[in-house]
RNA sequence: GGGAGCUUAGCUCAGCUGGUUCAGAGCACCUGCCUUACAAGCAGGGGGUCACUGGUUCGAAUCCAGUAGUUCCCA
């Protein structure tokens, strides 16, 4: 079989990966195995694919292949969320650029165009997974806006309500104006920017040239102020508070109030007071009874109220205000400054706090649970320091805003009567019924009634996400949610521990009683090589598909791993992927190697490659058992490294050069059929990391039945090893690498053969010698009570070892090498006789630790009187 | 302003309940090699006062306190 000497990713993918669909491999359906369940963070429905991505689904496409090695029934749940400002935007553009308005439509077309925009663009990061090889359930590709999820978020929020969770309230809100929607506090990043502080005199009524200067970064707010504020034990303000002063330009009178709240440290120690717009002054608004003037339209221009600048947008008012101002003789001083602003997460615009009325959720009493569940680990972070923002988060924990200014989304199911009061129900229908018990008026039409313009926000429909993915709030007894959830882990990123994290697990205990998975794993941020943050606007964002193409998903998956510890940051460097790239090739050869071998069933196995198969199946379960271990405690990476190594330096390095035919002679039987084995066994462990090339690399190792495929193969399992013959290998490995060296320093070449001598002795004998021999290419070993003339030296532990040459030798060089390793071995030697001399150490210490410095004692004094002796002979 | 974390080789990080798996890994680097599986490779090699200062201890990268720098979260 001819097999070309680079491996080619994109051929095989392809391959593979229709096969396995074909095959319905990623299928679950629930049955007597014990469960493995993931639900797929839901992505945005507007995305693409960006290298979070790829390392989030690279991590959950591990953990679920591997369950499903293990024999469970493995299932992960693909879909996406309907992510209503960030749609709802792309909607609106896409029909302004086709010239309509979505003033001009009816919430119906709009909703119509929305939902032909989701099937065309949908489905695109879904279509991207496939290409990383992501071994998700597609049978199950679910939408946050598919039916079932939809009446379920319109189930929960009737639930709460009734249970008196969900209230209705005038708030002070994040407004953004560019989205035209309310955000939730998670929603708002503050950023530190650049600004100016404006100091800006009032008079005071009545009295000619006395004014009061206050401070302030939004002048053009002025125009809402109801009052100006002061520390009552401020005494510079103490002959102002209970007199009038005037806003500038609007010339409206505000009384001069008193309260602690005021810094008097902060510009002139007067603030001015816009109940309306700031979320501060609305709290003293309210406790002084102070009218509130809103100024601003939602789109972010003032309004009539403002009296001036109608129509202008905010931040051209600003420019403008000021030069008025300048003109009127209110402005003092203008200052550098830099102040905390917030921006709107979907669109960046400067958030606005806004009052309106806004649906609450209650987040105390279901956080108390959430936390606990957490505390106790039911739930395992990993890492484990989330817990501690996890804690901080859900013990300051406030109200939770679900409804959003938008169309694209579930509507509220509230109707309002025409007198204001309001109904909660599923339907229209059900609320007249409603409406008429509540009001006592039977004459009630449909007409009358008029629902909610608002949508829940996004979070709200994703909460939900593990039990609706399975129809399991709409029928909570229904086979599919009893078998799946909980389900075992949730793979994202820390940056939305609040936002997702802790509220699924408030709805798993409310709906389910039940955790909703036993384990997050937080990925690491993506970062670019500077450290920035990948983004759009930065371009620094490399193309995963490209990035595919150019390394192969396999390659591409390494590189993602490797050096991704859970929780911490990865600076991205595409080098990690040609690692990865390389190692597929390593692999490839190593195949290559084994095949071009030709069986031979009279060769007896050599003694050698007894030992090597023997030692290799030991390695392979010493290193098994630490993977087995890493991946109890989520160290993916840590697991691949471990596979990484096992496969390149012990399979590949040693093992295969152990049992190696000379050129073009053929192989044992025995050896060759073990061998394959082995490299079955490595192919398998490899395969969740990846899984393209080991499924290409089963196919070509054996002719395989039907069905015989290593995505459904039984993963290893550590068997017992002896870690004696380990330790023995070891000292083999000193003893090659050292004849290695000599050949080096000496020149001989590989070819050359060569005779070891051993020195009779306590450590002389080592099992591996036959294994030595041909590593070494040795003619001969051979026991030795003396040291032979015309040797070289040289020592592993306290063993020597001699190896004849013809050349003469370099005698100062050979002194200068002993005497630097007997320097070395006399300080090591000194700390150890220090420490036992101390009687407090060896009182104090265990005596299994004093007994390990007693040998390492033995141990040196052994190798420096062999040392000594060689340096003697040299003289 | 409040809270949490981090600081170990040039880079990214391991290092659990103090004691030979205590100073490690991968990459990068340096030196030899085109040795018929693999130059996307092979064989070797160098490199760190474990941020700093004190303390606890027979013994500290590891535990405690403080300092500095840094990151994140919240306001």
């Amino acid at each position: 079989m001819e097999i070309p000497s680079k491996y080619n990713p994109a051929t095989t993918e392809d391959k593979w990966y229709s096969y396995w669909m074909e095959k319905k491999y990623f299928h679950s359906e629930p049955d007597k195995r014990e469960p493995y369940t993931i639900v797929i963070p839901p992505p945005n429905v507007t995305g693409v694919l960006h290298m979070g991505h790829m390392l989030n689904n690279t991590l959950q496409d591990v953990l679920v292949r591997r369950a499903r090695m293990q024999g469970k029934n493995a299932c992960w749940v693909p879909g996406t969320d309907h992510a209503s400002i960030a749609t709802e935007a792309k909607v609106v553009n896409k029909l302004k650029e086709e010239g309509i308005d979505k003033e001009d439509l009816t919430r119906e077309e709009f909703m119509a165009h929305a939902y032909e925009w989701k099937e065309k663009h949908g489905g695109i990061i879904l279509e991207q997974l496939k290409r990383l090889g992501a071994s998700c359930d597609w049978d199950r590709t679910r939408f946050t806006m598919d039916e079932a999820l939809y009446e379920s978020v319109i189930d929960v929020f009737i639930d709460l309500y009734e249970k008196g969770l969900i209230y209705r309230g005038i708030r002070m809100v994040n407004w953004d104006p560019q989205a035209q929607t309310a955000v939730s506090d998670e929603e708002v990043i503050h950023k530190e920017v650049q600004s100016k502080l404006y100091y800006l005199r009032y008079r005071v009524e009545g009295e000619k040239d006395n004014y009061l200067t206050i401070a302030t970064t939004r002048p053009e707010t002025i125009l809402g102020d109801t009052a100006v504020c002061v520390h009552p034990e401020d005494k510079r303000f103490n002959d102002f508070v209970g007199k009038n002063v005037i806003v500038p330009l609007v010339n409206r009178l505000v009384p001069v109030i008193a309260d602690e709240y005021v810094d008097r440290e902060f510009g002139t120690g007067a603030l001015k007071i816009t109940p309306a717009h700031d979320i501060h002054d609305y709290e003293i608004g309210m406790k002084h009874h102070l009218e509130s003037v809103e100024i601003f339209n939602d789109d972010g221009t003032l309004n009539e109220a403002a009296q001036l600048y109608t129509g202008k947008d905010r931040f051209a008012v600003r420019k403008e205000i000021v030069k008025d101002l300048e003109v009127a003789g209110n402005l003092v001083k203008i200052e550098d400054y830099v102040n905390s602003v917030g921006f709107s997460e979907r669109t960046d615009a400067v958030i606005e706090p806004k009052l309106s009325m806004q649906w609450f959720l209650k987040m105390s009493e279901m956080a108390k649970p959430a936390l606990e569940v957490v505390e106790r680990n039911d739930i395992k972070f990993h890492p484990a320091k989330f817990k501690n923002t996890y804690r901080h988060w859900m013990e300051n924990v406030r109200d939770w805003n679900i409804s959003r200014q938008l169309w694209w989304g579930q509507r509220i199911p509230v109707y309002y009567l025409p007198g204001g009061e309001y109904v909660v129900a599923k339907s229209a229908e059900e609320a007249l019924e409603k409406a008429r018990t509540k009001s006592g008026n039977a004459g009630l039409q449909l007409s009358d009634l008029k629902q909610d313009e608002d949508v829940m926000d996004t979070w709200f429909s994703s909460w939900l996400w593990p039990i609706s993915v399975f129809d399991g709030i709409r029928f909570p007894d229904n086979k599919e949610i009893n078998y799946y959830y909980p389900t075992n882990d949730l793979v994202t990123g820390p940056d939305i521990i609040f936002f997702w994290v802790a509220r699924m697990i408030m709805a798993g205990l409310e709906y389910r009683k039940e955790i909703p998975f036993k384990n997050v794993y937080f990925t690491g941020i993506v970062r670019d090589k500077l450290g920035r943050k990948m983004s759009k606007t930065l371009g620094n964002s490399p193309d995963p598909l490209r990035l595919i193409e150019k390394h192969g998903a396999d390659g591409v998956r390494v590189g993602m791993l490797l050096t991704a510890p859970a929780g911490n940051d990865l600076p991205f460097d595409e080098a990690l992927c040609e690692q990865g790239r390389n190692f597929s090739n390593k692999i490839w050869n190593a195949l290559r190697l084994v095949k071009g071998w030709t069986p031979d069933t009279k060769l007896e196995t050599p003694e050698y490659n007894k030992q090597a198969i023997v030692w290799f199946e030991d390695k392979l379960n010493e290193t098994l058992t630490g993977i087995e271990k890493s991946f109890k405690d989520y160290r993916i990476s840590e697991a691949l490294m471990a596979t990484y190594k096992l496969i390149w330096d012990d399979f590949c390095s040693w093992y295969l050069e152990m049992i190696k035919p000379a050129y073009q002679q053929p192989i044992d039987s025995f050896t060759l059929e073990k061998t394959v084995e082995l490299f079955e066994s490595l192919m398998k462990i490899l395969h969740p990391f990846m899984p393209f090339i080991t499924e290409e690399i089963w196919h070509l190792l054996r002719e395989r039945t039907k069905g015989d495929d290593i995505i459904v193969a039984s993963i290893p399992v550590s068997q017992p090893f002896d870690a004696g013959n380990l330790k023995a290998f070891e000292r083999a490995g000193q003893i090659i690498i050292a004849i290695r060296n000599l050949r080096k320093d000496k020149n001989i070449a590989n070819k050359e053969t060569l005779e070891l001598k051993v020195r009779a002795g306590k450590e002389a004998d080592c099992r591996y010698y036959p294994v030595v021999m041909k590593m070494g290419n040795l003619l001969s070993v051979e026991m030795v009570n003396e040291k032979p003339e015309g040797v070289m030296v040289f020592t592993v532990g306290s063993q020597e070892y001699y190896v004849p040459l013809s050349q003469s030798v370099d005698v100062e060089a050979e002194r200068k090498k002993i005497e630097e390793e007997l320097n070395y071995t006399m300080g090591f030697l000194r700390s150890v006789v220090k420490k036992l001399s101390n009687e407090r150490f060896v009182n104090n210490a265990p005596a299994a630790v004093v007994e390990k410095e007693r040998q390492k004692q033995a141990d040196a004094e052994a190798r420096m009187k062999v040392l000594k002796e060689q340096l003697k002979a040299l003289k």
